[in-house]
DNA sequence: GGGGCTTGTGTGACTAGGTCACTGATCGCG
DNA sequence: CGCGATCAGTGACCTAGTCACACAAGCCCC
């Protein structure tokens, strides 16, 4: 995104409307959102909360993408959920400021430009607008099923139909650029299963690797493996 | 709980007291949730809520504690937290009717007696007091605390300790009444693996079994591995 | 009070996944 | 070109989950 587009957005109260549940918003209260919130631009790689930082604002995502992840003292990692472009980080402020400290940390996985809106803002919205509420807790929902899913994941599913369904779910154009060892920690797992798992896959021809790239090179082969 | 005491507990609004959150509500407020909310009772094993049944009443605990686990197709579990009195059952209502269907459910461990607070008045009070909002809000952070928890459990900690953890938890003096599946669903691992640990941790003297029940024989022998 | 049922527990053999300690490959860069 | 850093491959080993059982303890119900 050019540095001129992100000025527009700056200036006009449009970007209300790339949230499906703002657009209905009483006009007064689109300007008190206009008004009171400010739009950041963070550059990728950020940490936009995490252990002992946690935001006052919360973030209305508008370009790029956030990753949610927990850390364990480990070292290892699992992504939760990713916050994309018309969605909100709910969970990273009403909810972390409010309790103890949590092992969760969110990265700008890209550069992001985002509509911040003060906790004062927000409790005030929520107490004005049903619209504001009905937003709020929708996007509660949709995280909190992001979190079932994971443990269900985690628990009870195989690796190998794991690893398939995310290279699947996040290769682009057939390629996916990203280390073992990224791909590890999305899973929560050790670079060295994935090692093995890839290898397997190489074998059987579904995939095609060098450093830092996957190929898919059997896309069937994959999705077949993937929807046991 | 004898049926008087319930009774007493219906016709006074004193159960509001009980929720940290809720006893500096404003009076007027407090009038509107005795008034529009009602105490209901449940007996054991109730299906709270489930796939396919979403509550539209927001449950406030005054008695007894619910367990909300997650089911996988395959039939195994886990537990995900308990509900216990003086605390809401937030995730259950105002998320789980917004989103999808989930994995979920929320059964009663014990008789239950519980404020129901329908959808309507729920809203209401979220918006017209700050102390309501507040206390919502915090109870969604502790539950999303605990899924945290959960899932660094279930992807970074090893079962013995999980389980030497769980035993001294739910240990009612020294005691715990409960079968090796049931702390296999608890845990969300097989009976098989918790029959084998609990073996091991009787060849060494930390506990005693029989049929239904675990005895705690060395408290500190099982505290120094949970503390791993 | 001896059958038969149901439910709970023990066990061995096997597979999947995670850990450790390496080696070798590739890349960027001075 | 050579060097350090990052990335990938491998074998040995351990933990955890799966499968297919056998066995034991309580519970009716004649």
């Amino acid at each position: 995104m050019k540095a001129t587009d992100m000025t527009a957005l700056a200036k006009t109260d449009d970007w209300i409307d790339r949230f499906d549940g703002l657009s209905k918003l009483e006009p007064g209260l689109r300007n008190v959102l206009t008004t009171r919130s400010h739009v950041v631009h963070l550059p990728a790689d950020s940490v936009i909360f995490g252990p002992g930082k946690s935001p006052d604002n919360l973030l209305l995502l508008l370009q790029g993408t956030v990753r949610v992840q927990q850390l364990a003292e480990s070292g290892r990692e699992v992504v939760l959920y990713r916050v994309t472009a018309g969605e909100s980080c709910v969970l990273t402020t009403a909810c972390m400021l409010a309790y103890e400290d949590h092992a969760a940390e969110g990265i700008a996985e890209t550069e992001i430009v985002a509509a911040a809106i003060p906790r004062g803002v927000f409790d005030e919205l929520v107490a004005s607008s049903k619209e504001f509420r009905n937003f709020v807790f929708r996007a509660y929902s949709r995280r909190i099923t992001d979190l079932f899913h994971v443990i269900e994941d985690i628990a009870f599913r195989r690796m190998d139909i794991r690893l398939a369904q995310k290279i699947i779910e996040r290769a682009d154009t057939g390629v996916l650029k990203a280390t073992h060892a990224q791909l590890a920690a999305e899973l929560g797992t050790a670079r060295e299963v994935i090692s093995r798992q890839l290898a397997e896959f190489q074998r059987r021809g579904w995939i095609a690797q060098s450093r830092g790239v996957i190929e898919i090179r059997d896309c069937d082969g994959l999705r077949g493996l993937a929807e046991t």
